[in-house]
DNA sequence: TTCGTTAGCGTAATATCATTACATTTTATT
DNA sequence: AATAAAATGTAATGATATTACGCTAACGAA
């Protein structure tokens, strides 16, 4: 049986966060040179962003930090980015906050799984490929094609359930 | 191994649909009686309205419909009915799409599993006990507590993959 | 029954999230 | 350099959801 993978836990206090932004922009660069996708000044700031809180973030957070680093810019202008970032595998979306977040395994493709705490709001995102086949199989019965799974589990995570 | 149950398929032409309409308002109305809860003319008309879609649907087309079908109404007062609704486990929400959609198995508490057909739109509902359990080991396992669990499978409907 | 409390609802305003349409600029290609 | 395609700027608007406050109806206790 394949097993659950954690692919990025609840942020801890002792990681280093800095490195982990830049380790994600470095791999994103390689990705988009790879498939013939253009990582901009703009997609690579959103990026960047979303990395920065390391946890799900609302599109108009982004925009507030965008108009805070950048010049102006408009809704539309990071709904673009954020579009192009989901498209490339590099963010995904949790559509149950209406947040992004940036992925840690942008190589390989895969559907969401997510954790989400309700009290901090912050996220982790796994991995269990036995879930993914099994719900595969379970829309087959039926007849349905799947196009894309999204599993977004609520509750409290470790530090906070443990107050 | 618990077999997956269908708790509403794709909706097919033949099925009598006003039956199922009044049956899923019949279940609610015993089940709030069971549990303490009131079933108002206001949240009995949303849950019917709901059902008359057999599909899932917008907070604002609920609205609309509202307005069409009793007198004015605000946007306030449809998800007022929509919350208590969804408390109550007679309908669920489906984050994907921003819609709701009455849940056919109301008695029994669960988690939401559906496949979502992206070109018609339709939905039909699951139940993989194993996936529920599967999720809820994973979650222990890095420590987190479950409160809820979201399923939204995304892809084309038996009849939207034939065409 | 009456009183006090709570739950439900009416109403308006506003917050939050996302898209459309079209102009302009940048980049890649020839 | 000329062209086409992709990216971005800009404004307006659409779609979804919540807050705040006041009134009324229902419910339980005295």
């Amino acid at each position: 049986m394949a097993a659950t993978r954690v692919i990025s836990d609840f942020s801890s206090k002792k990681h280093n966060h800095k490195s982990c932004v830049k380790s994600a922009v470095k791999k994103a660069e390689s990705i988009c040179i790879d498939r013939g996708m253009r990582l901009t000044r703009l997609r690579r700031k959103i990026l960047e962003l979303v990395w920065s809180r390391h946890g799900p973030l609302g599109a108009y957070d982004i925009l507030q930090l965008m108009n805070k680093e950048e010049g102006k810019v408009l809704p539309n202008t990071v709904y673009r980015g954020l579009d192009f970032l989901i498209e490339a595998g590099l963010i995904h979306r949790l559509d149950s906050m209406n947040a992004f977040m940036g992925c840690a395994d942008p190589v390989s493709r895969h559907s969401g799984q997510f954790l989400i705490c309700r009290s901090c709001e912050s996220a982790a995102e796994i991995h269990d490929a036995g879930i993914e086949q099994t719900l595969g199989r379970d829309a087959k019965r039926v007849g349905f094609s799947v196009e894309q799974q999204t599993i977004e589990v609520l509750g409290l995570c470790p530090s906070c359930s443990s107050d």
